[in-house]
DNA sequence: AATGGTCAAGTCAGC
DNA sequence: GCTGACTTGACCATT
């Protein structure tokens, strides 16, 4: 078990996702907000290995515009020391590594063009994971996408765009219950079908589910996960007391975490911890796990 | 220098 | 049909 928050750190002081308006792009505008969020990607990752956060997730924004037809810069090439610096610190510290491309990603609508732009975001990500030489354990995180009046329909058509997905992004792929649309159920099903991971998201399942507990959810989403695909990554954050649904809470509730900790005792994964302040309630679970026997400890004799 | 409207992209619920 | 939520900060035009 390793545990993480993602893309951004609050107390580091540098911003890992610097990014500009489109219409003021320029080449020198982007070469700088890469320079800028691959260095603090740096600063990030040492911090978390300091302090046993060994699961991290990778800001989308990493490269402004990367998938969009203004940006035609060879980052890949300006900047292969830097990817492959990352990566080597990666590796050599076992730190697992997801990104979670945003709401445009939606491969099943059955408007082409916003289908095509999603395969190029998805390419994008891989080409960021594959620049840094990670293995297939580190994940691309989508949601099955939209129903467009006919979710089975909707459904099928995911399963076939998937499988015509150029082979980086395939090999890459995991699908997560939303909170609205696609639960765990059918993303079982999809992966029955397709063979892709399934991450577990706690508060979307919360919000939408098939009447499934816990333990059950994370045992059944934990069997879509093999040596390939690394070791089941879950979503984690608890619901907000008197908050709007699915909104993440401030600070992490460490007795809510306990109990889940406690409930899915059976179970082993990777808990990303969706919370506003980020490292700071990563750091707390770090804490409240150190006893737990899943939990990986790194840090150095003392 | 401070401020606040706005930012590439999609979908759906609710009015 | 249109707006807001999703999630969020920060860019940058305007003052």
């Amino acid at each position: 078990m390793k545990i993480g928050y993602p893309c951004i750190n609050r107390t580091l002081g540098c911003t890992g996702d610097r990014t500009f308006r489109l219409k003021s792009y320029s080449e020198e505008r982007l070469v700088a907000a890469v320079a800028n969020n691959l260095d603090c990607l740096m600063t990030m990752l040492r911090f978390n290995a300091d302090h046993n956060m060994l699961f991290f997730r990778i800001t989308s924004d990493l490269v402004p515009f990367a998938s969009h037809p203004v940006n035609r810069f060879d980052w890949k090439g300006r900047f292969g020391a830097e990817f492959e610096e990352a990566g080597a610190f990666i590796r050599e510290h076992d730190i697992r590594i997801s990104m979670h491309p945003d709401q445009f990603t939606v491969i099943n609508s059955p408007d082409p063009g916003v289908s095509k732009r999603s395969i190029r975001e998805l390419l994008y990500h891989a080409d960021v994971l594959d620049s840094m030489a990670l293995d297939t354990t580190a994940r691309i995180q989508i949601h099955v996408g939209g129903v467009y009046g006919d979710r089975d329909q909707s459904i099928r058509r995911f399963e076939s765009v998937f499988r015509e997905l150029p082979v980086q992004v395939k090999r890459r792929l995991a699908v997560e219950n939303d909170d609205r649309l696609y639960g765990l159920r059918d993303c079982l099903s999809v992966s029955r079908q397709t063979g892709i991971p399934v991450i577990f998201d706690t508060l979307h399942h919360g919000a939408l589910n098939s009447g499934e507990d816990i333990e059950t959810a994370v045992e059944a989403a934990s069997r879509t996960w093999t040596t390939e695909t690394g070791m089941p990554m879950v979503d984690y954050s608890s619901q907000r007391v008197e908050g709007r649904r699915g909104r993440h809470v401030e600070s992490i509730d460490l007795e809510d975490f306990a109990l889940f900790l406690e409930t899915t005792k059976p179970y082993d994964f990777d808990i990303m911890l969706e919370i506003k302040d980020k490292e700071e309630s990563a750091l707390k679970a770090v804490q409240a796990a150190r006893r737990d026997p899943r939990f990986i400890h790194t840090e150095q004799h003392s």
